[in-house]
DNA sequence: CTGAAAGCGCTAACAG
DNA sequence: CTGTTAGCGCTTTCAG
């Protein structure tokens, strides 16, 4: 076996050959002889050899490193979101680096800045709220950034979200269709484009059919508001139905309303939410939800990153992804609704 | 602002100063003249230098760079430990590259390899099988690694759990106190030291009582197994009781019991979990379980790795944390019962 | 305290 | 195809 770090001189003296020599068979692009690739391989398995990616980074200008700045692992659709994010990076060969940000902001620069001291070769930014002075300070260090469940005005920031305001039109389509007119708004922290777009959506279909949102109150993406909100809500003239700005705050609202204020759901009230994160799925909550399709998300937050790293190809690009209404029984099901 | 890399070069030019000052006013131990110290700050300031963690890393040996191999994301205890884990790190100046191991096994060798070709200070392993001679192979390169809620037999290992063993018996208490003799207990892989240890104290206080397992059955740690283990061991002469190896899979007893057998929980039966993960404390499952104190375990594994890397004390340590009893409503409370 | 010089381990021309 | 030669950006002796 070994001892410590082996290097490629250490290889190339065994092998017989120059250091280049050892260099170029593990460098994807060059060439060398067969006979030189089986003797440096040889003496690299003997001695335990495997290449400095930080040296070659350092030379080569390319760490394959991505930074990842998230915030909320609470809410289950992150975890999920990380670790395809991560599993679909180390196939391409790249590695995150993590970075996690309060979303109190404030600190996000100094994140940001740690994190291109790392010289990684992109960002990802999940769910956190980006200014353009930052965008324009990665721009400025040659590294693309792209933002996931998010977006923003500035057209020159790659990002990519689900279609948000196409997800907020379906649950009032589908409120509609079950007969429900006094429907409530429980909304997520108004920093978020996904709060503002599923608001927007929800409230300009509803309009459509001349419906006026019943009652709104906030609850920040938070659990703990989102409970506060629903007690508000429901302490005078209480909705027939609610639409939650996300799964992680419905959790809570159903929670409410069913062990606190006594309510059945969607017996006395309708309950819908957005992500389709895994406890949606679990049969106590049984939520009726947009789903936030996160593979295909993933996939395409890495091609864009990937291409523009690659591909110089720095033409900033914004892709919606539709999502599908999950029909579940958190909610009354329009009589004859298919889908 | 600025365009692309600075280099303490360039910092060099503009302050007037010779390169190796620049470094040494970036460098913690080293000494410079507050007027060195002035003239470099301004420059780099103004051109919006920060120095480059790799170069540095390349020639100090150290990269600050600290690997963590995870596996289940899904279990809500692992997002909030790598939460914790990476600010903790962070704060302490280090950072976290993120490697998903299937605990399919058999690539876990090539991670540790990858992680290792990225000359991390340290390894950080959540819940995932170590061979020793994957743990051989980093110590041969020089790199200390700490075992996360999974412990193993080999001395050679650090590793941080929390008191499973002890925590198990508590549930065997509980569970007797409350009048149970009719019970069983659905495990999680048992590959893992946690369930192994879990299952033996709780099997061992049970005895002390002459209790005898009632009925067992595997759950893998996987929900779905889960279910189907609830639907095995309930098909006939069901327990009064059951103790499941982890909230994860606990919460999914809990669904199938009321949702496909129609058992009322905890009037026809007591579910016991473990973990405290935020599920557990959701009204809708209200969960009675052991806490594994993920701060405390943090904080542990962190002092342990900082400290053999910083104070080349390699002595490998194992620290158990107690965890208490967290008693909600998902089983009998026995009468009298307190804390 | 400060500058000059020597690399860390590796890739990328460049002649042969 | 292969060896030689330059560095990547930074820390660290070593004289001064």
């Amino acid at each position: 076996m070994s001892t410590l770090k082996i290097t490629s001189q250490q290889v190339a003296e065994r092998a017989g050959v120059s250091q280049s020599a050892v260099s170029r068979v593990y460098t994807p692009g060059a060439s060398s002889s067969k006979k030189t690739v089986d003797k440096v391989r040889k003496a690299a398995a003997e001695l335990g050899y495997r290449p400095n990616v930080l040296a070659r980074a350092m030379v080569s200008g390319k760490s394959r490193i991505i930074g990842l700045i998230v915030a909320y692992l609470e809410n289950q659709f992150y975890p999920e979101a990380l670790e395809r994010l991560s599993n679909a990076l180390q196939q391409r060969g790249y590695h995150v680096l993590i970075f996690m940000a309060k979303q109190t902001t404030g600190n996000i620069d100094s994140v940001v800045e740690e994190i291109l001291d790392y010289q990684v070769d992109g960002i990802i930014v999940a769910s956190v709220a980006m200014s353009s002075e930052l965008s324009e300070r990665c721009r400025a260090a040659g590294v693309p950034m792209v933002l996931f469940n998010r977006s923003q005005d500035d057209p020159n920031m790659s990002a990519v979200t689900s279609d948000n305001y196409a997800g907020g039109r379906k649950v009032a389509d589908f409120l509609l269709a079950a007969g429900h007119r006094k429907i409530g708004y429980i909304a997520g922290w108004e920093g978020a484009s996904t709060q503002r777009d599923r608001e927007a959506g929800f409230v300009a279909a509803l309009k459509e059919e001349d419906v006026n949102l019943h009652s709104r109150a906030k609850g920040e993406f938070v659990m703990a508001k989102a409970v506060e909100a629903t007690r508000k809500m429901f302490a005078e003239d209480p909705p027939e139905a609610v639409f939650v700005a996300n799964d992680h705050m419905a959790i809570a609202v159903i929670d409410t309303l069913r062990f606190e204020l006594n309510y059945k759901v969607p017996d006395d009230v309708s309950v819908v939410g957005f992500d389709d994160v895994p406890a949606a799925g679990w049969p106590a909550y049984n939520l009726t939800t947009v789903r936030q399709p996160a593979n295909r998300m993933v996939t395409n937050t890495v091609d864009i990153l990937l291409d523009q790293i690659e591909n110089q190809q720095s033409e900033p690009r914004r892709i919606t992804i539709d999502g599908p209404l999950i029909v579940r029984g958190s909610a009354h099901i329009p009589e004859g609704w298919n889908t």
